[in-house]
DNA sequence: TTCCGGTCGC
DNA sequence: GCGACCGGAA
């Protein structure tokens, strides 16, 4: 992993922050071309939004990338355009928590602090035998405790030098201390097969001794997904795409989609858009339909292909005509995207 | 189709 | 304390 190589505050941070998310392989090529482009702090909060909305395109939770640049501001204000070493003022940055905080403070600059994360839980948990939601609040207190002490400790040893080649750098062995843990989750200490057989720490293992390691952690079950139904056009005129803005506040703020309606469960899908629109149903053509889930809702969309010149009842919201050249620049919902990179334009 | 995951707002 | 936020992997 390339952040694993430098002991950049603001590059831990960035990748602490896409690693909250989604998986190490899909954030490297993300990470290196963030890193090529806003390398500082400074570079970020000068940044365009679009242009960073656009760098975390594909990622989801943009709330994050927002956040990141918000964070980013403040640390130029208010700490020189340096990330603080301090976890009190980590913490009040927007987007970071209890466990970034901890993760840029031990993993950079090597203080003791204790971080949880899925695959600590996993492993403290197992380790110690844990019962009950490991998120609920004496669980959860219980399992910081045990991270707490494993830091502590490290923090105590003498200090571990690595060779001067090795391929990895730690600040110390606080950061190594937390890594190892988390390492043992992503390697080992998995889910549903975890592979004992390798685990350095099998003979201390309380959930390993009870034979089901599996039994911990104990999450519980999760509630049941709404179906929803949206009618999208792919409404171009001129060789231009008719892309809107989706609104602050809501799902997506500031990405540009493909214009949409949310529909009934029985509703016509095409009988929707046209009079929402206000052209006749036999303009639309059908393109097909997609399907995706949004924690609790099961979206499918609807799509319908439309040539046509702008009507007098245009969809709310902030518009705008785009040539292809244009929409490359925009940051987009990536599947709207993939629809106007597959679909003729003109 | 189900599961996974830090932070934030409520 | 709970649900929203997203896309990818199992």
């Amino acid at each position: 992993m390339p952040w694993r190589r430098t002991l950049d505050p603001y590059a831990v941070w960035v990748s602490e922050i896409m690693l909250q998310q989604t998986q190490v392989k899909t954030v490297i090529p993300y990470w290196e071309r963030w890193m090529r482009e806003l390398p500082t702090p400074q570079t970020l909060a000068e940044a365009p939004t679009d242009q960073v909305l656009r760098l975390w395109e594909g990622l989801g939770y943009y709330s994050r990338a927002r956040n990141l640049q918000r964070a980013a501001i403040e640390i130029v204000e208010r700490h020189r355009g340096r990330l603080p070493d301090d976890p009190a003022a980590l913490l009040g940055l927007p987007g970071i928590g209890r466990y970034t905080a901890g993760a840029i403070a031990s993993i950079a600059f090597n203080r003791p602090e204790p971080i949880l994360d899925g695959n600590i839980i996993r492993v403290l948990s197992r380790i110690h035998a844990v019962p009950g939601d490991p998120k609920a609040g004496a669980t959860s207190r219980r399992l910081w405790n045990l991270s707490g002490a494993v830091v502590a400790a490290a923090a105590q040893l003498p200090a571990v030098r690595l060779p001067s080649r090795a391929p990895l750098v730690f600040s110390g062995n606080c950061s190594m201390a937390n890594q190892a843990l988390m390492e043992l989750g992503a390697t080992a200490c998995f889910g549903t097969i975890p592979r004992c057989g390798v685990c350095p720490l099998r003979d201390r293992c309380r959930g390993f001794q009870s034979g089901e390691p599996t039994r911990f952690p104990q999450i519980p079950a999760r509630g049941a997904s709404v179906s929803r139904r949206f009618a999208t056009v792919l409404w171009t005129h001129r060789g231009r795409w008719l892309v809107r803005k989706r609104p602050q506040g809501g799902l997506n703020p500031d990405l540009w989609e493909l214009p949409n309606l949310e529909i009934g469960a029985d509703a016509d899908a095409d009988t929707a858009i046209a009079r929402w629109i206000g052209i006749p149903a036999s303009k639309l053509s059908f393109h097909g339909k997609l399907r995706r889930t949004v924690t609790t809702n099961r979206i499918t969309e609807d799509l319908f292909r439309l040539r046509h010149p702008p009507t007098s009842r245009m969809p709310s919201g902030e518009l705008r005509w785009a040539k292809p050249a244009e929409l490359a620049i925009l940051p987009m919902m990536a599947k709207h995207r993939a629809l106007t990179e597959t679909s003729e334009g003109a």
